[in-house]
DNA sequence: TATCTAAACGAACAGTGTTCGGTTAAGTAA
DNA sequence: TTACTTAACCGAACACTGTTCGTTTAGATA
């Protein structure tokens, strides 16, 4: 590609802004063509690379996978924390509210949801140290929401585990539906509206379900 | 393997019971490595023949994957069939009955509820006959059901399409929450309780839902 | 300026899905 | 029974894959 001279990245940042220009490159390819369509030669033709090289900067392609979902989960969960800094009112109104960012967040980057949420690593035959540390976190936050929705006598279920996960589930189901049923290979368009008409329709009985909680 | 000589399958019959000899070896590798896990020439081995001889019956490896899905459909639509013959009592109740279904069926047979529902076929270069076909016709089941407690009016929301989505979102959330935090490679065992109490936690809510509709 | 470390990479390895061409078993027709 | 045809069967090859090895050499350090 480039016929500029190649130098060689010795240093901390020099080293860290190659990896993060791996982790971008392999980041559009993945979204592109999922995790079988990408290629470690063609990733480092991409970077205009020797295929090897992206060794030195990664262990395998699976742990790739994990370097770009620990950057994308990051973004997601900084976001989530925000909304919940930032919110006033009550803590089921919270609840709705991070139903809504993920919904959202589902309609306007689909295919990154669908890399973080639905879809199976690439193999590989050893485990790396990312796998091993890889943790979604978002859970977590909407644990502790129900956990203080509960404690302020805002829902009256008790089983705080089993709740948040039930919410989770909801949420994540509502999003897999629409991405399948209107996104899928045959770009069926049904007569179910569009995406934000589902989506109102769903939050609005997600409100109704915490208010029998 | 075997050191029987070999025949050649030429009537009808014989040729439907190799295919079937294929699909059947096919669905144990898949079940038990993942779709990237199984390779053509292991399959063949298992099936003692050559690797060349499986494309005489399958087009390629995503076919194999959808002939294996075609089959499994079939038979889950015929319990769910069952079970909308044998129901005496209210379309809500049917409801019901179809979830408990779904989670009856995700709890005994995990592994397969997973390749049916929540895994990519492997990739292929052409599109096959059988993918082409491929159309789970399960969430059908669930419109007409719906349709019908609509109509008989147990349910007061008119919106019969949105409607089944959602009921059919909360059932696969519910599913696929469990399935990854409960058997995730990780198997972390949770302060969730089992899989049978979370279970009635869901059918619980659902039927809550249901009667709030 | 000399030394040394590790970034870069071409080539190779062991695997993959699939195709090609030849062999031959088995069904059909004479 | 024999001749003919056809397609089930399969070894070998093709173009790819992720990863490793050994070498070269840029660039930081002494």
């Amino acid at each position: 590609m480039s016929s500029k001279r190649k130098t060689r990245a010795r240093s901390v940042e020099a080293k860290d802004k190659q990896l993060q220009r791996i982790i971008k490159a392999g980041r559009e390819l993945f979204l592109k063509h999922g995790p079988e369509g990408v290629s470690m030669r063609k990733l480092a033709q991409k970077l205009d690379m020797g295929q090897a090289s992206l060794y030195t900067y990664i262990s395998s392609k699976r742990e790739l996978w994990f370097a770009i979902l620990k950057n994308d989960f990051s973004k997601f969960e900084l976001g989530m924390a925000e909304i919940m800094q930032a919110h006033k009112g009550s803590y089921k109104e919270l609840l709705e509210k991070i139903a809504q960012f993920y919904l959202e967040f589902a309609k306007e980057d689909g295919k990154r949801y669908k890399m973080m949420f639905q879809t199976q690593a690439p193999q590989a035959e050893k485990t790396g140290l990312l796998e091993q540390q890889y943790d979604s976190k978002s859970i977590y936050y909407l644990q502790d929401v129900v956990q203080k929705a509960v404690d302020a006598g805002e829902i009256r279920e008790k089983d705080v585990g089993k709740l948040s996960f039930f919410i989770w589930g909801i949420v994540h189901g509502t999003v897999s539906v629409v991405q399948t049923e209107f996104f899928g290979d045959k770009e069926k368009i049904p007569e179910y509206g569009n995406i934000d008409e589902y989506h109102q329709f769903a939050l609005k009985y997600i409100r109704k379900m915490l208010n029998e909680m």
